[in-house]
This record gives C-alpha cells, structure tokens and sequence, in this order.
DNA sequence: CTCCAGACTGAGAATCAGTATCAGTTGGTC
DNA sequence: GACCAACTGATACTGATTCTCAGTCTGGAG
C-alpha cells in the first residue's frame, strides 16, 4: 500500500474513534513505514528529534486501539510497533536472538494456506475463537551470525 | 515424557552447569509440569507456597540459561515459563487476548513439515539462521468466548 | 569427621519500560 | 471569538523483574 493511502486509512480509523490525525500521529506512522520492520520505542524516537517520549508511547497506545498498528513482543525488554496488517500485508518475522532486531518475511501462499486451515482445525477442537496468528522464527541474523 | 525422566534430564542439564538440582528448582519443574500451559510466576507461586518470589524468579533464568525450561511472552505484564521442547513436545500456543490465559496444542505432522521447509527457504533468502520457531493462535478461549 | 569454597536462599532495595497526571496548547464548531 | 474536547510534553508514578547481601547448605579434600 503507498504512503497516501496508509495516511487516509490511518486518518479514517482515528477519525471513527473521534480522534484527531495530528502531526505527530503522523509522524509516527511515517516512522513505522520507513523501517523495515517493527520499531522499538527508541528507534521511533531515534528517527524524528521532534517526537517526546510521553506522546509517542500514548499516540501508539491509541493507534493499536483504533487498529492502524500493531504491538509485538518479542522477549527482550522492549515493545515494537509496526502498522496492522491490512495496512501492509501479512507477513512474519525473523527475530534475532542476540541484538533483539526483527525484519519482517514471508511464505508461500501454498504453505500459508494450508497452514491457516490447519491451525482453525486444531481451534475448532479446542474451543477457541481465532483472531489472528502469529509466526516467528528465533535465530542469528546475518550480522550477529557473522560477528561470532 | 513421564516425570522420572524429566527430573533426570534437568538434573543432568544443571550438573553440566555446575549448578544443583535442590529442592527448590525440583519444586519450580513439578509446577511446571502440572500446568495445562505456560505459568506465570504468580501461578507457580499460588501453587506452591513454599517457594519464594526471588527464588523462583533467579531459578526460573537458570533453567533457562541451562536449557531445561524456556520463556514465553505473549504481551501481557506476564512472563510465562515452560519446559523446554526436548523435555515435552513439540507444540504450539493458543493465547487468549481477553484473559491472557495460554493452551497448549499441536500441529498435524505433515503441517508441521511443510511449514518448517517453508520456513528454512524464507530464512536462507533473508541469511538467517534459525534456531527454532514460533508459532501462536491469538483469540478468545472457549471461557471468555461464552462470557461475552 | 571437619573444614571450606562456592552454590543457594529469602527479604528487601533498586531498576526501568511503560503509564498516569496535569497544566497548558490546539483546532474544530457554533 | 468563545467554548470544549482532543492533544501535548514534562514529570511523577507503577509494578514486573533484577540485584544485593548476609546467612545457610552441600559435596569434596584432607
């Protein structure tokens, strides 16, 4: 999906939620879409000086709520956020173990596929209701593999 | 596994470590292997109180560090804590979003496969090297699911 | 059997990502 | 142009997790 688009997705969830698409809103998302996978906080922050701590972390809180971005938690001390998928599309991550970093792949729509009618079988047999799914792969990534 | 040989296997993970199986981590292992699914420390402790917070909490990092029990987050304020696959099985997360609570469950064997063929060629192209992966179902448990 | 080093423990203090508060600013609406 | 609700940034606070430290346990050397 292009920028422009993104923008008035992202302004038409807000707008629904009676909240404003402020400049910093926007900013944060124009972060989001310039990394290659979800940010940290700090990396968000890192990105754009003009941005405070405080509004970031609560204008992320309210764009995960309206549904234009999504939290990820990977094991090390700190959140990432990336915008949701029907803003991008649907993709998985490579989480690297030893610097915490996480860059966005994805699979063979044959394998996703099946996959999916999989994963709502084995839901069905335990009485669960499906939202979403959720792959990772733990590993090294070509840096940290290379500086061992 | 059945229970004997759980102990064993724990014991020989920390013996390599220099590290001793007291009563305390034997403890913090039955509580594991009692649960549905992943604890979280306030669960192990609710179960079983002798244990102390500290105690649990540095002995939980060594198990981990010695590879017999493995960290789950799933993106509440909770860490979770479970055996490490080579002690049970190989299987997968249903994490209810309202109560936070985690399933186990597993994946049919050609699944299972396919995917992780799918998943070493997505990992090659990226220079990645994989360790393991992940794989969670995200929705309502049949609990919350009715008490809506 | 005794001693010793080093592993272990429990209680409490310290850390720090994330959240709440609050006084002041902004922007849309009548 | 007054009003009101949303927004902002600085700062204080919260709570899961980690660290510290003084005391206890344990297995092996002598």
């Amino acid at each position: 999906m292009i920028e422009i688009e993104v923008d008035e997705e992202v302004a038409a969830l807000l707008r629904r939620a009676d909240q404003r698409y402020t400049t910093g809103r926007r900013r944060v998302v124009a972060a989001l879409q310039a990394g290659e996978g979800p940010l940290t906080i700090t990396q968000i922050l890192a990105q754009d000086d003009d941005l405070s701590q405080s509004s970031v972390y609560r204008n992320l809180t309210i764009l995960e709520e309206v549904g234009a971005v999504t939290r990820i938690v990977t094991g090390d001390d700190f959140s990432r956020y990336e915008l949701a998928e029907h803003l991008t599309e649907h993709h998985h991550h490579l989480i690297c173990s030893d610097c915490g970093d996480v860059i966005d792949f994805s699979l063979e729509e044959s394998v996703e596929k099946s996959l999916d009618a999989a994963l709502h079988r084995a839901a069905k047999v335990a009485g669960f209701t499906v939202q979403a799914h959720r792959l990772d792969l733990l590993g090294s990534c070509g840096a940290c593999a290379a500086a061992q």
